[in-house]
DNA sequence: GTAGGGTTAG
């Protein structure tokens, strides 16, 4: 652009033809200001803007997310008259709908005379990007209707409209379409598309065939089935995929790095996360901020909170997100001075603090019972910080204040809440009301958690357990008896452990590992080396009216026992135990794993579904506080 | 000489 400015500089008599050209130049190349400024040039030297003019400009308008000198520059397009140009109409469309303004789009677009394929393509793209894939699959049902031929570029605005929506069935005609019609796309982009939309609607099987059939695989193939197994909860699928990417001569890039890692964390992969790292270093992706944020947050979340500090203290710059996500990282593992501490650097920092981050500090100070600071930091986020709160602002304020002690104050606090309660706010003093034992509080609770959410498992079971902690059985019964008269189904617990980069899986009870004899055999021992240190169950966990003794055996298939007997007889005395775990832990097993730290001398770090808890030498880290 | 596109951190 330079060379072709100092070209356009020496031409004394310019016709709008250069004009239009150095403008568009600009424009496409990332320098849209540059592009307006000489838009107005081209003005005042009295030449006329025209149909080729005003594309580019409003482009950059809309690059630039200028609504005021876009809203100007329209005016002067219905002035001149070209408002009924096909590509000037399109490209008001395409503008509008990057201000995020579909509404003037979708008037500009029911006023247009003539309508080609692009206005069509626009209209729906820009709903897909504005967060309303409903209104995009209406029009283009509309468009179907009105009988226009759709393109590529139609696809790849209504396929993740349906995968937003989850619409498989639309999803399933559009692949048939696309297999019918030889619809000329030589690229892998409808492919890709394809198999993201059968992720988001769980049809897996579908994106696997898709993938299987493909010859030319690229980036983004790859990287949808790495980021699409992950979401969809499959984390080990994920990151063999991720192997089999580097192994058949894939070229990763930053997505696929933070799809991995994503992958890592999600079930505790340490040691796999460690080895990502290291490629990812020698790739030369470790400058890349997202990439670094990633990695902060996997290895919070993997159990080594040094690493994870390592990587946030040696990233050269550092936004908004890779604080908060130290933030979070200091607050999952209940360390919640250090949590305020770097929430305070940050703004020493000169970076100001958002909702999620207030969340997530918030968070922090629940888990390590930071009342007084919890409820200054959050007059402080609403006064100084003028941020309005949200639902999950209210809910981590009623877990902090419920779980401290004070359930009065956080129904009080819930009931003047200036938005409707959410699920999560309720459950939140549910779970509360369970730590405290009051049963009381926990029913008004539950009547909301039920009418908010009736399929929500986890509350029903949250409600016996409070029952059943005060000996009430017929009220556990009810309960139980109304869970499973809707067909819900308790979710069993479940244990992650990493071995030499592979993830072993135990569910409770689990006997179908290939060592599953010795680690019973482990865990016998364990339990009589308890026995003789004086350990007695704490079967108020065991939420069944059953015999005392069926009551501790049935504590002792718990799945984080077993991972952690499988821990003891494969690795080396001494060596550090990572386990992660889908639900949160039972007050028994937090208290035998406690013991089993002190009597084997091992660091045993568990991630629960809830946050982390480092036992060492007899105790916890989270002080027995969650 | 003209517009529209897939995967992505807290």
């Amino acid at each position: 652009m330079n060379y072709a400015h100092y070209l356009f500089d020496e031409i004394t008599l310019k016709n709008s033809f250069l004009w239009n050209s150095m403008i568009r130049g600009y424009a496409c190349n990332g320098f849209s200001w540059k592009s307006l400024v000489l838009y107005r040039e081209m003005l005042s030297f009295g030449h006329k803007a025209d149909n080729f003019t005003y594309p580019f400009v409003l482009k950059a308008c809309g690059d630039l997310l200028v609504d005021e000198i876009g809203k100007k520059v329209h005016c002067e397009v219905v002035v001149s008259g070209y408002e009924s140009d096909i590509y000037v109409g399109n490209c008001l469309l395409s503008m509008y709908s990057r201000f995020g303004d579909m509404e003037i789009a979708r008037k500009l677009f029911e006023k247009m005379l003539i309508r080609d394929l692009t206005s069509w393509n626009t209209i729906i793209s820009g709903y897909v990007k504005n967060q309303d894939p409903i209104k995009a699959v209406n029009v283009f049902n509309l468009m179907v209707r009105v009988g226009i031929r759709l393109d590529c570029t139609t696809l790849l605005s209504v396929l993740p409209a349906c995968a937003k929506l989850e619409a498989l069935k639309l999803g399933k005609e559009l692949h048939g379409f696309i297999f019918r019609s030889n619809i000329g796309c030589f690229d892998n982009f409808v492919t890709n598309s394809l198999i993201d939309m059968y992720f988001n609607c769980r049809f897996i099987v579908g994106a696997r065939q898709l993938f299987e059939k493909m010859t030319r695989r690229d980036t983004v193939t790859w990287n949808s089935m790495i980021v699409g197994y992950a979401r969809s909860g499959d984390a080990s699928k994920s990151l063999r995929f991720f192997c089999r990417m580097i192994l058949e001569g894939g070229n990763p890039d930053q997505v696929t790095f933070i799809g991995a890692l994503g992958a890592c964390d999600q079930i505790s992969a340490f040691q796999f996360g460690t080895s990502i790292h290291s490629l990812l270093v020698r790739k030369g992706f470790i400058e890349h901020m997202i990439v670094g944020t990633k990695l902060v947050d996997m290895y919070a979340k993997c159990g080594s909170l040094d690493y994870s500090y390592h990587v946030f203290d040696e990233m050269p710059e550092k936004n908004l997100v890779c604080w908060s996500a130290m933030v979070g990282g200091f607050g999952l593992h209940g360390r919640g001075r250090e949590a305020l501490a770097v929430f305070s650097k940050m703004k020493e920092n000169g970076i100001k603090p958002d909702e999620v981050t207030f969340t997530t500090v918030l968070s922090a100070c629940s888990h390590a019972g930071l009342v007084d600071d919890g409820r200054r930091i959050f007059d402080q986020m609403v006064k100084e910080y003028d941020v309005t709160p949200t639902l999950e602002h209210y809910s981590c304020m009623v877990d902090l204040l419920g779980r401290a002690g004070y359930l009065d104050e956080a129904y009080e606090f819930i009931k003047a809440m200036k938005i409707k309660p959410s699920f999560d706010v309720w459950a939140a003093l549910l779970s509360a009301c369970r730590a405290q034992r009051n049963v009381k509080l926990a029913e008004v609770a539950a009547r909301n958690v039920f009418t908010l959410n009736p399929r929500h498992i986890g509350s029903y079971v949250l409600l016996s357990n409070i029952y059943a902690t005060e000996k009430k059985w017929g009220e556990v019964e009810n309960v139980r008896f109304i869970a499973r008269q809707m067909g819900l189904k308790k979710q069993p617990g479940c244990s992650f452990i990493e071995l030499d980069k592979v993830v072993h899986r135990f569910l409770v009870g689990d006997k179908t590992h290939s060592q599953s004899k010795e680690i019973y055999a482990k865990l016998e021992e364990v339990r009589q080396l308890l026995k003789k240190a004086g350990y007695t169950p704490d079967t108020s966990s065991v939420y069944y009216d059953v015999q005392e003794d069926v009551k501790e055996d049935m504590l002792w298939d718990h799945s984080e026992r077993l991972a952690i007997a499988f821990a003891l007889i494969s690795t080396g005395p001494g060596m550090v135990i990572r386990i992660s775990k889908n639900l949160r832990v039972c007050g028994d097993c937090h208290m035998v794993i406690k013991l089993i730290s002190n009597l084997t001398s091992r660091e045993i770090i568990m991630r629960d579904a809830y946050r982390f808890h480092h036992f060492s030498n007899g105790f916890c880290s989270c002080g027995d506080y969650w």
